[in-house]
RNA sequence: GCUCGCGUGGCGGAACUGGCAGACGCGUACGGCUCAGGACCGUAUGGGGCGACCCGUGGAGGUUCGAGUCCUCUCGCGAGCACCA
């Protein structure tokens, strides 16, 4: 007796044998214009999955979801005639592999060797069609020799204001290049992360904790490498529009580049040169500005703070800058600050005013310095209260709130130059008044600040860069790649120095010059990935001229036609290529501003406890085991059945068994089992005409499948399939015709038993050659469709009485004779009045009575 | 606190521009077939009532001949931002 329960199909023989044969066949490789193979009159389609960081712990249930849905479009695609683009490929740059190898010694090229390896087995064992002659990995040096050719040119060129693009640094007329360099190193206040002994962006900080392990931040001055991707904040922001994106999406990158329209303003100081200038969006409230804040890191306090005011002032940014940015971020806590004892003059009133040093203004953002208006802001409000300022109301709600602390627009009062204006007027006037006399101008500000581009890390792109006199200099594009150096100890030193400073003989390029230490962040191979898979072998470019220009859509729409990702990089990876994606554009590299035309978000799938998986919690699923039972194409078509792709959804085993019944009960169509137990096709298929029912159905499931796959309802896709089969299944003679179209149609969801079942008729018939992946989708005809008769509705007072078949030709004046000739109409509508009836042709007719 | 998104049976979820609420699947019940095997097949399944009928899409209003769908308010859940001047 055998343990192993006998399966209802036998998937674990079926799945490998085509994996196999789409494997040694090429199936699904995309040849590239001019390669052997390519059809130009055929449209292009590049349909991308966020490619993942192979992890030692191996594919989890909520991987494969999205990686489901672009199969199940590419293989589609292919269907309809596209020369479709599927790639695959590794992120596998990254801190796992780096502290495995800290704690172990072993180098992190062979971790991610090995987990590279479970990756690309496990996801073959799902069936995916890409094109693994295209699979990338960021950790080769072919892949990261143009990563940092891609850095050479940010770091070559600058932003022209007056062109308002990218252009080669050799442009510049200023003096100094380095002051205007897309890429540039900055003694900046960073996010530095003891535990990991490294900085992070800002993106990559989560409630003052490090997002990779949850780690303490803290604030700490150190010497980096910054991208300037700032003075693509208007850009970025406008050019979100044309994408086809999730607005949930659009919305989070509008938010962190955070544009806010106002103005800056200069404030005297007595008995000083010097003017501290402010950034407002409310101008318009600038009468009722009775004291300055500065941020506490202010370059302008050391100046003007008083003799008997320095004690406290120093105590106070000691204070601060101990401070995690979690605790300066509290909220709940006071407001604190202390003052400078200097006076500065309100441009508006003429009148003297404090300034102080409060931790509630930050140095990052407008210019560190702001003009407290206690009466019209909440911050400033409670700053004042606490600190007993005067607060001067300079603003009349229009409604009937209360003037005192109301935030929002209304009539400007107490303000002789703009009395009586509304506030969006009052504005206007005020800077333009501003203007005119040198006190202010217009300005825009953003929430994005540039991005802190040097890690210190082993397990990244070394930068092409050298350093000779206290200078960095760009190295030669023919000593590209830069490989990281042989280590012993991988150990971040904890000083800030990163680990590459440990290879002394690497580090020394020449007599006079030493290499650059730090590496890359993990973003930057994922930052331009896409480019590469058009054209992932070329070693005389980061990407073919032709591959570019057509995969990427040249001058037609597109570019990556369909990108699925889940949302956690919102704002990193996505915003991150989309700057990279614009400088070469602007440098003339690439055909497109904007890389991913489509996105689609995968919604998370939580564990059958409806929790979210984590080992902690023992709820993870793990993918081998559900195809172990129910094999790879039940575990693609119950990811895809459980509800809407975007949607977060918890996973069901039973589910899994409903699916898995769903395609069993397709193969026992086709197939029975004979005495001596072998599968063999089924005696009731005949090459004969599909009834009119059948036909009737086969082409409403055709229609439905085609638009579902278009809309990314999958689930119903599905469940118009089990309709479709569930009416089949009892039929007497099964139409070989039909069942051909719906296994052509089933493909895409289920690629094995479809490819199984096509062959098995296919030998026996012969009447359609080729693998069911090299048909053509097929097309529903609207005249099948069509119905005789149709159930109308009819409804008294929008209730439903009863439903009666009528012949779809029925003219209104028919439905509504019949609707009230109809018995229970009848007697319901006895003795009112019945005042008007409602006919919606072929669907009801609503009586309404009194 | 602010900004988005979402609330439909015992469960996952269907329902195109307002037009038969609950497709499909799970679960459950009964029946069949069987070596009672957690396999397979069939039938039923929103709630209430013997019944004709009545009630039902988080809650309260509104628009409409007609609302799960549109509007207002409200409650709950989830996500994002969080002193951004």
């Amino acid at each position: 007796m055998s343990s192993d329960r006998r399966k209802p199909y036998p998937f674990d023989q079926i799945e490998p044998k085509w994996q196999a044969i789409w494997d040694e066949r090429q199936l699904f490789h995309a040849p590239n214009p001019g390669e052997k193979g390519f059809h130009p009159p055929k449209p292009k389609f590049f349909v991308l999955d966020m490619f993942p960081y192979p992890s030692g712990a191996g594919l989890h249930v909520g991987h494969p979801e999205g990686y489901t849905a672009t199969d199940i479009v590419a293989r589609y695609k292919r269907l309809r005639g596209f020369n479709v683009l599927h790639p695959m490929g590794w992120d596998a740059f990254g801190l796992p592999a780096e502290q495995y190898a800290i704690k172990t010694g072993q180098h992190p090229a062979v971790t991610t060797r090995e987990n590279v390896a479970k990756f690309k087995s496990q996801l073959k064992r799902i069936g995916f069609s890409y094109d693994w002659k295209r699979e990338i990995n960021t950790t080769d040096p072919n892949y990261y020799k143009w990563t940092q050719w891609i850095f050479l040119q940010i770091y070559n060129s600058w932003f022209n204001p007056e062109t308002n693009r990218a252009e080669p640094i050799s442009t510049y007329r200023g003096t100094d290049p380095d002051t205007v360099r897309l890429a540039y190193v900055a003694d900046v206040p960073v996010n530095w992360c003891p535990e990991l002994g490294t900085v992070l962006a800002n993106e990559e900080v989560v409630d003052g904790k490090s997002e990779v392990g949850g780690f303490p931040v803290v604030r700490r001055p150190l010497r980096q490498w910054m991208l300037r991707i700032t003075a693509y904040a208007e850009r970025l922001l406008n050019e979100l529009e044309g994408l086809d994106w999730p607005e949930g999406i659009k919305l989070l990158q509008r938010n962190w580049i955070g544009r806010s329209q106002g103005a800056e303003i200069d404030f005297k100081i007595e008995n000083m040169e010097q003017r501290i200038r402010v950034f407002t969006t409310r101008p318009d409230t600038l009468y009722g500005g009775t004291f300055l804040v500065l941020a506490p890191e202010h370059s302008l306090v050391d100046l003007i703070v008083t003799e008997e005011q320095w004690p406290a002032v120093r105590e106070y940014r000691e204070r601060a800058a101990r401070k995690s940015e979690l605790e300066r971020a509290d909220l709940s806590k006071e407001k604190t600050g202390v003052l400078t004892g200097a006076y500065a003059i309100n441009p508006a009133t003429n009148e003297k005013i404090p300034v102080w040093i409060a931790d509630y203004v930050l140095l990052g953002y407008g210019t560190g310095a702001i003009g407290g208006v206690p009466a019209h802001d909440e911050r400033d409000l409670e700053f004042a209260k606490k600190f007993d300022l005067p607060i001067v109301i300079v603003v009349q709600p229009t409604g009937d709130e209360p003037a005192f602390g109301f935030t929002g627009e209304g009539i400007a009062v107490n303000s002789p130059i703009i009395n009586g204006l509304t506030s969006a007027e009052a504005k206007k006037k005020i800077t333009s008044w501003l203007e005119e006399r040198g006190l202010g101008k217009r300005a825009i500000n953003y929430k994005l600040r540039d991005w802190l581009f040097s890690r210190q890390r082993y397990w990244g792109e070394p930068f092409p860069i050298v350093w000779e006199n206290g200078r960095h200099r760009a190295l030669q594009e023919k000593e590209l790649p830069v490989a990281p150096p042989p280590l012993d100890d991988y150990k971040p030193t904890g000083t800030g120095e990163p680990p590459l400073a440990k290879a002394k003989e690497w580090i020394r390029y020449s007599d006079k010059a030493n290499r650059e230490t730090n590496t890359m962040p993990q973003w930057a191979g994922s930052c331009w990935y896409y480019l590469r898979f058009c054209d992932p072998r070329n070693d005389k470019r980061f990407v073919g001229e032709e591959a570019e220009h057509y995969w990427m859509g040249g001058d037609k729409p597109g570019g990556v036609d369909l990108y699925v990702g889940g949302t956690e990089h919102a704002v990193l990876h996505l915003l991150y290529s989309r700057f990279w994606q614009k400088v070469l554009f602007d440098l003339g590299y690439v055909s497109k501003p904007e890389p991913f035309q489509r996105l689609v978000n995968q919604g998370i799938i939580l564990g059958e406890d409806n929790q979210k998986m984590s080992k902690s919690r023992g709820n993870i699923v793990n993918p081998d085991d559900v195809i172990d039972h129910h094999g790879a194409d039940a575990f693609r078509c119950y990811e895809m059945f459980m509800g809407p792709l975007e949607q977060m959804k918890p996973w069901s085993t039973r589910g899994v068994e409903g699916v898995a019944r769903f395609l069993a009960r397709v193969w026992r169509l086709l197939m029975t089992e004979n005495q001596a137990g072998d599968w063999e096709l089924s005696q009731k298929i005949k090459a004969v005409d599909a009834t009119k029912q059948q036909q009737k159905l086969l082409h409403a499931t055709i229609k439905k499948v085609t638009e579902d796959i278009e809309s990314f309802s999958f689930n119903t896709a599905i469940s118009q399939m089990m309709i479709f089969v569930n009416a089949v299944t009892n039929a007497e003679t099964i139409p070989l015709a039909a069942m051909r179209k719906f296994l052509i149609l089933l493909n895409p969801f289920a690629p094995h038993i479809s490819s199984e079942l096509w062959e098995r008729l296919s030998a026996k018939f012969r009447d359609a050659p080729g693998d069911v992946t090299q048909q053509s989708w097929p097309v529903y005809d609207e005249r099948l469709l069509v119905e005789d008769e149709v159930e109308i509705v009819i409804q008294i007072n929008g209730k439903l009485r009863d439903r009666v078949r009528m012949p779809i030709v029925a003219t209104e004046e028919e439905l509504k004779a019949a609707a009230l000739a109809n018995p229970k109409v009848q007697d319901r509508i006895a003795g009112k009045a019945v005042r008007n009836v409602i006919v919606v042709p072929k669907k009801l007719v609503n009586i309404v009575v009194t």
